[in-house]
DNA sequence: CCATCTATTGGCGGATCCGCCAATTTCCAA
DNA sequence: TTGGAAATTGGCGGATCCGCCAATAGATGG
């Protein structure tokens, strides 16, 4: 019997800790060697445990999935993580991936499946469901804001006006509105209330 | 030994479900006597168990925890009631406490409490965090929206004019800006933009 | 039965928005 | 180096928004 593989857990919901331990711990292919309920945490516990395989959560109180994500793959490129999440956002999913992920699956899959992901994932592959792929490629042509407009558009939300948010960007109005004409554009959105509800949708902006 | 509190577990999320199944029925105080994954089972499950507590999560796939709530406190009003969910949205917790939720908790809680909230609630009691609590007082002065506002509101979210409104409402446009009127100041937005984002953070609209 | 809330509609005016046109500079990647 | 995207700014005009004022009818709940 080959080792089992050696998994970390992070994810800040304890019942939820305890049911992927329950599930995979059954399993003598796997292994939970640490678990962490959030970002800082997961960070030490990586450098003390090597997991091969990191399951960790998205929305987590303080530093979230994402960036947690960054600061492993920024430290130990090797490290092979799955996203473990129930937020299945456009976003979220694009920047997991882009960040370093293996692998995102949602919460609502069933064990048998979760299991079968890991082992792809330590044996190198990586895992994206075809729905969420699906979901991926159908927004492609809504190409994702600039961090210039994500931030213009985090100021609408807030209820400013194209002259306040040139004032707080230090830009003239004209410059603000041109963005705003790109937003618009780019989420396939009428006016700056559906831009809004377009960003919650696809998970730029976060409630 | 009292006989053990039987319980229904109704979460989409199969790993959550196990968890729940794993840190509840390890204490003899407790019997799993079924779980759904869904409401429209969750009914029929309840029907034929008669548990003495329901786990309810809201965000489901078909049909929510809220309607699933409501339609067992309709057929049965004895009902006993937990929601256990990872909105803390006001108006989730707001909704659930008012069609009869006899507890609200996050799924960040601990095991213990968990454990502790279901006896409470098999008690008679009721359950509602001192945060939840909270967040709902400092909210009271933002009254909720009426039924009709909210309909306007989700159109104002796809980005049609007061006249657009107006007209798919059947309503004069002048109308549908007098909602829209009430909605900003009820919201606390200074515009329809601002208007829409207040309304994912309260949980009024969902992605 | 009365007070309150809700839904409805009207006028008026200044503020703001958004579309269409065009231009410059910077910076990155092929 | 060169093409391209991003950020910046300008003018112009019609469409839309939002605030303030006031009024009526129906429903709801004390």
């Amino acid at each position: 019997m080959p080792a089992p593989i050696r998994l970390l857990l992070v994810d800040d919901h304890p019942v939820m800790r305890a049911g992927m331990a329950n599930v995979l711990g059954l399993d003598p292919d796997f292994e939970v060697v640490a678990q962490a309920d959030d970002g800082e945490t997961a960070l030490g516990l990586w450098d003390r445990h090597r997991p091969d395989v990191t399951l960790l959560d998205i929305s987590m109180g303080g530093m979230d999935g994402i960036d947690t994500l960054r600061r492993i793959r920024q430290d130990h490129p090797s490290a092979r993580v799955l996203i473990l999440t129930s937020s299945d956002a456009n976003e979220d999913v694009r920047l997991a991936l882009k960040v370093g992920a293996c692998g995102y699956v949602t919460k609502n899959v069933r064990a048998s499946e979760l299991a079968e992901a890991i082992r792809t994932i330590h044996a190198g592959g990586r895992i994206l469901s075809e729905e969420l792929k699906r979901k991926l490629t159908e927004d492609e042509g809504a190409r994702h804001l600039t961090s210039r407009e994500i931030e213009v558009l985090g100021l609408v939300r807030q209820g400013f006006t194209n002259d306040e948010i040139g004032r707080l960007l230090g830009i003239s109005e004209r410059t603000a509105r041109a963005h705003m004409g790109t937003i618009l554009e780019k989420l396939n959105a009428s006016d700056r209330a559906a831009a809004v509800a377009r960003g919650f949708e696809t998970g730029i902006l976060k409630a």
